[in-house]
RNA sequence: GUGAGUGUAGCUCAAUGGUAGAGCGCCGGACUGUGGCUCCGGAUGUUGCGGGUUCAAUCCCCGUCACUCACCCCA
């Protein structure tokens, strides 16, 4: 048997209805927000994220599915959105098409890890990001945004989390302060915090570790090493905040694993979703557009797992539509004229099933049953010979006749009223 | 890349060192042109794969693969 490969997904009809959800709820807000759809390639040339997403980090060094293509050019399916959302915004020059420069996008990223409870190898993401306002207005519109978007998916028991990680000017000092609080204590730590104290010292605040805590926990804090700018401008993304009545939590260990994140940081956590309990994550990356070779552009935004949310959504999703009728032809005679009517009913807009291979009556009864259609269109000998066909209410089991060209008419009605 | 757990019918799961069952589902019939309920009948497994121990392995051992969960990291 061959099956989908590891850590992707086929996504059944029983679930499609949950992520129609999500997809209906994610283009509702984006729109309303004044954000515009955006679709990109799934692969890129591997430079974008090296340079964008960063070298340092395990998106680029250890998870990217990249590959030297035939015409020798090193590409890789796209682990995150955002280096691909910065690169159309300067290929297209799109800051001078559009009023705002906000773009949203909704696709599948691909990331080489192993696999578990909300992680996945192919995933999918809500992509959102808006260019050229340092205005913390925008940082908290952002995020009063993203608590919306999962706030009308009924998903509820979530936690909003923010933080500020400083900016090229403030940064460096508060990783130089970080290692020199650590001092000999790097040796005490678990083997990722010393690979981390080397690679980017700010992670260390990633660590889980038990033993390690009550180090971390004694480490200089980010709030205490921002520039005046960046407390400024934190300051007024928590006035913001306050302003829209949100409930949020200042955390000084949330700092992400991107490279490219200045000043604020947020995550949305959910609670079911085993221990990867980040439903959504972003913050503002200022350098990011000019890093890429753009003009010199701030931009913001956040990326939210599909599949996370539609884990966390709350309540049996809708299946598939209902079954408006399902014709039934009594008597391997009828098949042509029951195949007429279907098709007819069908170009008149309603859902119409037909059996096949001269199945036997009951045999499709059974199968109008199953197929939860709300009637049936019986049609054998004597509805043909008096240009009728017999419509059967399978919740009640009451016939009538109506005439053939009066079907379509009567159906349309009924179903209306469904 | 690391660790743990689990692999038996389409699904959910039983069973025993002597080559497997149930429920649900599926197909047909009772009811030659009428579903659901009931009753009757039927089909489907190389017990993940390979090797070892044994007279004999689905069961015990080893390996391998897959899945799940967790670590790293992230959505």
């Amino acid at each position: 048997m061959i099956t989908a490969i590891k850590g992707t997904q086929d996504i059944l009809p029983a679930d499609v209805g949950r992520w129609q959800r999500v997809e209906r709820v994610a283009r509702s807000v984006c729109e309303r927000y004044g954000y515009a759809e955006i679709r990109t390639p799934v692969i890129e040339r591997e430079e974008l994220f090296a340079k964008g997403t960063g070298e340092t980090t395990d998106i680029v060094q250890k998870e990217m599915y990249a590959f030297t293509d035939k015409g020798g050019e090193r590409v890789t399916l796209r682990p995150e959105a955002t280096p691909s959302m910065v690169r159309a915004f300067v290929q297209h020059a799109l800051e001078q098409e559009l009023p705002f420069a906000k773009l949203y996008s909704l696709g599948p990223m691909f990331r080489y890890e192993r696999p578990q409870k909300g992680r996945y190898r192919q995933f999918h993401q809500l992509d959102v990001e808006a260019f050229g306002v340092t205005d913390p207005a925008l940082d908290g519109e952002v995020i009063e945004m993203a608590a919306t978007f999962v706030a009308e998916l009924g998903i509820e028991a979530v936690e909003l989390v923010i933080n500020s990680v400083g900016c090229a000017e403030c940064r460096p000092g508060f990783s130089a302060a970080l290692l020199e609080a650590l001092g000999e204590q790097v040796d005490s730590l678990c083997g990722d915090c010393r690979r981390r104290a080397k690679t980017n010292p700010l992670r260390i605040f990633d660590c889980k570790v038990p033993a390690d805590q009550p180090i971390i926990e004694a480490l200089p804090r980010t709030e205490d090493y921002l520039c005046e700018p960046c407390r400024t401008h934190f300051d007024a993304v928590k006035q913001h905040l306050d302003a829209y009545g949100l409930l949020y939590r200042v955390s000084h260990r949330l700092v992400r694993g991107l490279d490219y994140y200045t000043r604020t940081t947020f995550e949305v956590l959910g609670s079911a979703l085993g221990t990867q309990n980040a439903m959504l994550g972003g913050g503002r990356y200022d350098q990011l557009v000019k890093q890429l070779g753009g003009p010199d552009r701030p931009g913001i935004g956040f990326a939210a797992g599909l599949e996370r949310l539609a884990l966390a959504l709350p309540g049996e999703a809708a299946g598939t539509a209902p079954v408006d009728a399902f014709v039934v032809a009594f008597g391997n005679a009828s098949w042509p004229a029951a195949r007429l009517l279907a098709r007819d009913l069908r170009h008149a807009g309603l859902r119409v099933l037909i059996d096949y291979e001269d199945r036997s009556s009951k045999s499709q009864m059974k199968r109008a049953n199953r197929s939860g259609a709300r009637r049936v269109l019986l049609l054998g000998e004597d509805e043909l010979a008096n240009n009728q066909v017999t419509v059967k209410e399978m919740e009640t089991g009451q016939q009538q006749t109506v005439a053939r060209d009066q079907v379509t008419a009567t159906l349309l009605q009924v179903a209306r009223t469904d």
